[in-house]
DNA sequence: AGCACGCCGACT
DNA sequence: GTCGGCGTGCTC
């Protein structure tokens, strides 16, 4: 029987490998016996053993060049099923939609640990813990042991589903899902109860088969950690200990490798995980959710620049799994696509509609503040101070945010007009007067504050601008004869990138406000996002107003939501608001305060805002009205990058490539941060009214680039990257 | 992406 | 004399 000639079959192995190395494709294999597409393999490339994944061949089944003689697979990684086709699919679709090598997202999706993993020591884990040891494998057999003793105590199996009530409206909307394909936009304000509608859907699809498994998707998972407790405590003791895991960067490797392979086996059935787990494998998915999917960090911005969002779309409908978006103020583009009388036809997804707060006050109170009627250089405007006080002095805290850290954002001599510029970037260095440093926040660069102006020796050097840390300074000497109702003097504390930079200090100072010793809170936007604070009623933005005059088209949207969000952050607690009376109030002090971003703040009216933003955007022929890709290049010099972007916008047209006409190339531009750690930024936007057109047309333009790359005359371009729906130009 | 090979500067 | 900088080129 044996077959006395072995046979070679030719596979084909994704590798991490760039697409413009050469070997950016599967690259081809042999091996005893064919293997089917999804097998995990070790191979040899050049000097190196590495992990890859078994592809399938490709459609022009153009062999491997003769010259090339084929090296065998190494070594099959036995023990695991192969990943199924629709991971595959996926893949293969975020390859070619964002321009990278199949490999490349592949390995992405896999976990780090499995990469530098030989076949021996893969078998080795998935060995079944020995139950003869208990010490040698305690972290597994505790596991075990919880497990069993969460199913003992649960035997006499309560209905866990029955244990919270759903409102009408929670239940409506349940009932939506359940009866539709999906996909659907989830919009409900902060606390109305998404998250108890999506345990809903995921318990009610996790019950319905034995193999359906449910991936939930939040921004940073470090931010939510109520969330994970919450489908802990709800689905472990339905489903067992190993039935949710996360997936996040945060883990260590071997944490990775478990909640990976859990889910690949199908044991877990819950994947909670940020934008990474969208490559999970979930041979059983069925239900995906994406929580506030309006969330700008679902967009990769290094590497693969994928938007996990849009893929779960993709996700979703190839292997038939609900999906649903989640958030109180969705992304215009996810609005625009569940608009129920939509221009283009039906709309796409179906929106659905929480308005009502759960147990939660009512929605704060705006106050605009004119600062154009307050005194010059006015920080804290006079009834914002009145309000902030009587907080204190009822016992009540106050959130006051700002989105710029350090003392001033830049130093300033008056007599020779020196300002403290990074010396490798077009920024400026950052005031920090808690250590007496100036500080690049975009390099790192870092330097002790001079005595005297550098330039001209003037002893008087002005900070200009204000950071958080100046508002707490500030904050602290205008509250310093207010006290609580104990008699304690006022207490200040801040929370941002600085003070939270050591391991557990953000938690720390989490639990100092949660736990009354905090009156005022001075934050960047890590504080508005996620956490709830009970007895905060007061929330203001001091300085809202750069994001009015950016250049961004999408940075009106970012500050509406930033403070919706902030808002959501006052009155959390309706005993507590109305025990005290006190109404919950969102501050805004702004130059502008006429303006529709507020207008529309003011009612809570997020459609209003949104229906805004949208004719603007249809007027100007901006996405969701068109489809974008940036080309950016990175050099020594300004004109290096931009010769680069001009020379292949040159051979794009005399490539005379498929959809020239359905695209709009623009001039190359400095980017916004022009140069960052000595190297300059150029970047050039291409912009089509038909998502086809344009992938079409970088999918045919993506081998000019490279060609071009590779003259003499662009050796000057330290790298060069295509990102495609970028979400800040 | 890695990694080797290769050709020029300051140190055990 | 070596160690090591990173420019160039190759990997089925």
């Amino acid at each position: 029987m044996s077959d006395p000639i072995p046979t070679l079959h030719v596979v084909h192995v994704a590798v991490h490998t760039p697409v413009h190395s050469g070997v950016g494709v599967p690259l081809s294999y042999t091996h005893s016996h064919p293997l089917p597409p999804g097998t995990l393999v070790r191979v040899p490339l050049g000097t190196r053993q590495l992990l890859g994944v078994v592809w399938p061949a490709p459609q022009d089944a153009a062999p491997p060049p003769e010259h090339a003689k084929l090296r065998a697979i190494e070594a099959v990684m036995q023990g695991l099923p192969a990943l199924d086709t629709t991971w595959q699919r996926l893949v293969s679709f975020a390859a070619r939609y964002y321009q990278r090598s199949v490999g490349e997202i592949a390995m992405a999706g896999l976990p780090p640990a499995l990469r530098d993993m030989t076949a021996e020591q893969l078998a080795k884990r998935l060995q079944p813990p020995k139950p003869k040891k208990p010490s040698k494998k305690g972290a597994a057999a505790t596991a075990a042991a919880a497990q069993q003793a969460v199913d003992n105590c649960l035997e006499p199996s309560q209905d866990h589903s029955e244990s919270i009530a759903l409102s009408a409206e929670q239940q409506s909307v349940f009932s939506q899902i359940i009866q539709n394909p999906g996909p659907f936009l989830l919009y409900g304000s902060t606390g109305s109860g998404k998250t108890e509608v999506y345990m809903r859907v995921v318990q009610q699809a996790l019950e319905a088969s034995p193999q359906a498994q449910a991936l939930v998707m939040v921004p940073e998972i470090n931010l939510t950690p109520q969330l994970q407790e919450r489908f802990e405590s709800r689905f472990m003791p339905m489903f067992g200990a190993q039935a949710v895991v996360s997936m996040h960067s945060g883990m260590t490797d071997v944490q990775r490798l478990k909640s990976w392979l859990a889910a690949h086996t199908g044991a877990a059935r819950i994947v909670l995980g940020t934008r990474m787990s969208i490559f999970a494998s979930l041979p059983g998915l069925k239900v995906i959710v994406v929580d506030e999917e309006h969330d700008p960090s679902y967009k990769q911005q290094e590497g693969a620049r994928y938007s996990a969002r849009d893929l779960a779309l993709w996700r979703g409908h190839a292997c038939q799994a609900q999906v649903i978006l989640g958030s109180a103020t969705p992304s215009l583009e996810s609005w625009h696509a569940s608009e129920p009388a939509s221009s283009g036809g039906p709309a796409r997804y179906l929106r659905l509609h929480m308005p009502s707060r759960i147990g939660a006050g009512a929605l704060p109170r705006v106050r605009l503040v004119d600062m154009s009627q307050q005194p010059k250089k006015t920080v804290f405007s006079q009834p914002l101070l009145e309000a902030i006080t009587e907080r204190v002095q009822r016992g009540e805290q106050s959130l006051i945010l700002l989105n710029r850290r350090g003392f001033a954002p830049v130093l300033y001599c008056a007599d020779c007009n020196w300002k403290s510029d990074c010396p490798h970037c077009s920024a400026h260095q950052v005031f920090h007067k808690g250590d007496r440093t100036l500080r690049c926040h975009h390099c790192g660069y870092t330097q002790r504050v001079p005595h005297a102006c550098p330039s001209c020796g003037n002893p008087d050097i002005l900070p200009l601008g204000k950071g958080t840390e100046q508002l707490q300074e500030e904050l602290e000497r205008l509250l310093r004869n207010v006290q609580r109702p104990d008699g304690q003097p006022a207490r200040v504390s801040r929370i941002d990138a600085d003070t939270t930079k050591l391991k557990g200090a953000l938690q720390e100072q989490l639990a100092l406000v949660h736990s009354g010793e905090v009156d005022v809170l001075v934050g960047t936007q890590m504080v508005a996002k996620g956490h709830d604070f009970r007895r905060i009623t007061l929330v203001a933005a001091v300085q809202p107003d750069g994001a009015l005059f950016s250049s961004d088209f999408r940075a009106p949207e970012r500050l509406f939501c930033l403070l919706m969000q902030a808002a959501g952050r006052a009155g959390r607690d309706a005993a507590y608001v109305s025990d005290q009376g006190s109404q919950p109030e969102m501050w805004v002090q702004s130059f502008e305060p006429q303006h529709s971003v507020f207008a529309a703040l003011r009612q809570h009216d997020y459609p209003a805002f949104a229906a805004q933003q949208l004719r603007e955007r249809q007027d100007a022929g901006m996405p969701p009205y068109a489809f974008q890709a940036l080309v950016r290049a990175d050099a020594r010099t300004q004109e290096t990058a931009q010769a680069f972007l001009r020379a292949a916008t040159d051979a794009a047209r005399q490539g005379q490539l498929p959809c020239l006409d359905d695209v709009f190339v623009y001039p190359p531009i400095p980017m916004a941060m022009q140069r960052v750690a000595n190297v300059e930024r150029a970047q050039m936007l291409i912009e089509a009214a038909d998502r086809r057109a344009l992938q079409r047309f970088l999918h045919a333009w993506q081998p000019w680039l490279h060609w071009v790359r590779g003259q003499p005359q662009h050796k000057g371009v330290v790298r060069w990257l295509v990102d495609v729906d970028p979400l800040s130009l």
